[in-house]
DNA sequence: CCTTGAACTCAAGTTCACTTGAACTTCAAT
DNA sequence: ATTGAAGTTCAAGTGAACTTGAGTTCAAGG
């Protein structure tokens, strides 16, 4: 663990992208780590920059950082993690992707087979009812007029 | 416009399954309309459970209220909205579901051409240097790790 | 030594989309 | 007339994900 290996936040913003202020606060939610320098300033691994990596995509994906800080915590901690240590949690990870992508394609398919006819009702097309659309999709308690899973949690 | 035509907020939150808070809470913000009774309740029209699918369905796709509240805007205010009206709105709404399943997508391929060395560059997949994954990416200020436009705004 | 830039801490602020609570009032039915 | 459910207002709270600000310290160069 050679000291070059070690990057001070600065150079750590530049080459993540992310805002000094959000390292510390990933930091302090405990999803990367850093060790210090003796006058109190953080160092972070290289390793860091590819935590931050995916940080980053899974955040775009709509995980919330709890799930990231989950998912993460699934890499080994005692040393840098390998590719298959990657490879394991990126495999978990893009079922989520699949999801997404399969719930916005119903939505869409919904939105097109409801186009013609203006009713946005996107689950049931009913022409016969033009002026109220929700009622009668069901009728137990907490129904919801489209499939939700679009919006983690 | 017959009183019967005229739905109290409770029978509102049973049909669209939103909250009464939020509907209150639509009100205040413009996204929809009520008339009062002589009381001072609220008096939502039939045509309000269509714009509140609307808002739902717009949200699930990723749309703010902001944003939902301009698309509503072009749906005419002195008349109930026709097939035509709505099918203005929602053809325009479609592109931004495509837009994020093709976001979707790009993240999904990325990732599946990256899976197998575990780099999760997601842009380049470098195995000369394993390490440092974002570093020479771009060097320009600003870049980012990955295509934005997951996240609106 | 002195300055400058980068980093530090800690509390508080921001945005979004609502929800909750307190303290009433109105409505519909008996 | 009474009562209980349903409705009202308004201010304040929530949670996620950070950012901002104030005031302080560190590290390197001249």
């Amino acid at each position: 663990m050679d000291s070059r290996d070690l990057l001070p936040i600065g150079e750590v913003v530049r080459r993540s992208g992310f805002a000094a202020s959000a390292l510390r606060f990933y930091e302090a939610e405990g999803l990367i780590h850093a060790t210090r320098s003796p006058g109190g300033q953080r160092l972070f691994e290289r390793s860091t920059l590819r935590r931050l990596a995916f940080i980053r995509a899974a955040s775009n994906v709509g995980l919330r950082l709890e799930e990231i800080r989950a998912e993460l915590a699934h890499l080994p901690s005692n040393r840098t993690p390998t590719r298959a240590d990657w490879q394991r949690v990126s495999r978990h990870w893009r079922g989520r992707l699949d999801e997404q992508i399969a719930a916005l394609e119903r939505l869409r398919d919904g939105l097109d087979s409801c186009i013609g006819c203006g009713c946005l009702s996107l689950q049931r097309c009913r022409l016969t009812n033009p002026d109220d659309v929700v009622a009668g999709i069901d009728e137990e308690p907490g129904a919801k007029l489209l499939p939700r899973a679009l919006r983690p949690l």
